[in-house]
RNA sequence: GGCCAGGUAGCUCAGUUGGUAGAGCAACGGAUUGAAAAUCCGUGUGUCGCCGGAUCAUUCCCGGCCCUGGCCA
């Protein structure tokens, strides 16, 4: 391919989406009747900020909004991949991007809702848009690993991204091997793309609640909606997604509720074994979750107790939001 | 009631021929920029059922008791 360095960085690079009402939050905090409650306030639509839900016929096991939700407020990058399409944090930033300014066109303002933390982060901070994945490379370099050992593996990325190599753990071969693709396609290291993106931007540009709940509680709630999505069933879904498309991606296949039910299927975990398991998954993904929610300091914690209500909470934040926008603070 | 087997981490269990204990899973902390609900790294959190005895020393040996499962009445 041919690379220009002068025009890289401008074409290659998508900056911060400011000017939007951020809320996230871990699974099951209860993001989805707020953020409705708080687009009708703020004549807002949402921008549902989720890996997963952007995949079509994956409704139970995602929890996305219902029908009749969607109908109450307009939401978007909901459905927009078969779940044979391999998505990616590029293929969504692009579209937030795009989506936003259609939305802002019409004269509404933007809601971006959800809870993968990977996807705010590149919202917020920007995006280093790099070359798209290659499978091939990536294979060959996975065989080499096999033969010659991760040691091999990082002397070799230490030669094209020292800052890189030292930083990765031995064994974090997936990121190893996306620095070498990108220095190859590049000629430059992938440590120097991602330098621009440690700084939060202005709050006024772009408010941001986060949904904190006790871990306890916010473990009993997982509980609860894993065993409502069996009830409703997810096994059926996941029956229906495989007669209909033969298997599932690599990325949607491994959507927590979904993996453990093609194991079942596939016969590699028991039945009884499948709730658990999901659960568990769930409570795992949860933490990270609030790990990366503590990294990221522009966040505005809003503390959830079994006390309270959505119009409460929708209200304040509402308030808050404007408040923030309208008053420039000096920082 | 009698005879067996067992009671060790949140769970399933291993172990110490006596020198106060470990695996898996779970949990917790962290990393994270084209797989991110993924992936990678780190941490043992414990009256070894209870009471007594022998011993320099016991979770381990001895006695009693309690609990669980099985078999026999």
């Amino acid at each position: 391919m041919n690379f220009d360095p002068t025009t890289f960085a401008a074409e290659w690079t998508k900056p911060p989406l400011l000017g939007c009402y951020y809320l996230t939050g871990p699974t099951c905090s209860g993001k989805t009747p707020l953020a409705i409650e708080l687009a009708k306030r703020l004549d807002a639509e949402i921008l549902s900020l989720d890996s997963m839900a952007v995949y079509r016929g994956m409704d139970i096991g995602t929890a996305k909004p219902s029908v009749a939700q969607q109908q109450m407020v307009k939401h978007h990058l909901i459905d927009i991949a078969d779940p044979t399409d391999s998505f990616s944090v590029s293929c969504y930033v692009e579209a937030a991007h795009a989506c936003a300014e259609d939305i802002r066109r019409r004269g509404k303002k933007v809601l971006v809702a959800g809870g993968t933390p990977l996807y705010l982060k590149c919202l917020l901070r920007g995006l280093f848009i790099g070359p798209p994945a290659d499978w091939e490379f990536r294979n060959s370099i996975n065989e080499d690993l096999k033969v010659y050992g991760p040691e091999a593996l990082k002397a070799r990325l230490a030669q094209v991204d020292p800052l890189l190599a030292h930083r990765l753990h031995l064994h974090d071969s997936r990121r190893m091997i996306r620095g070498l693709e990108v220095a190859r396609v590049t000629g430059r290291p992938l440590s120097h793309w991602q330098e621009q993106f440690d700084n939060p931007a202005p709050r006024k540009f772009a408010p941001v609640a986060v949904l904190r709940l006790d871990r306890a509680w916010l473990h009993e709630r997982i509980n609860i909606r894993v065993e409502q999505m069996l009830a409703q069933g997810l096994l059926a879904e996941v029956e229906q997604l495989l007669a209909q498309y033969g298997d599932l991606g690599h990325t949607a296949a491994q959507a927590v509720g979904y993996r453990e039910m093609l194991q079942q299927i596939r016969g590699e975990l028991l039945a009884t074994e499948t709730m658990d398991k999901i659960k568990a998954h769930t409570r795992q993904f949860a933490r990270r979750q609030e790990i990366w929610f503590r990294g990221l300091k522009e966040l505005e914690p809003l503390v959830v107790t079994a006390e309270s209500q959505v119009d409460d909470m929708a209200q304040h934040l509402a308030s808050w939001y404007t408040e923030q926008m309208e008053t420039p603070r000096p920082e």
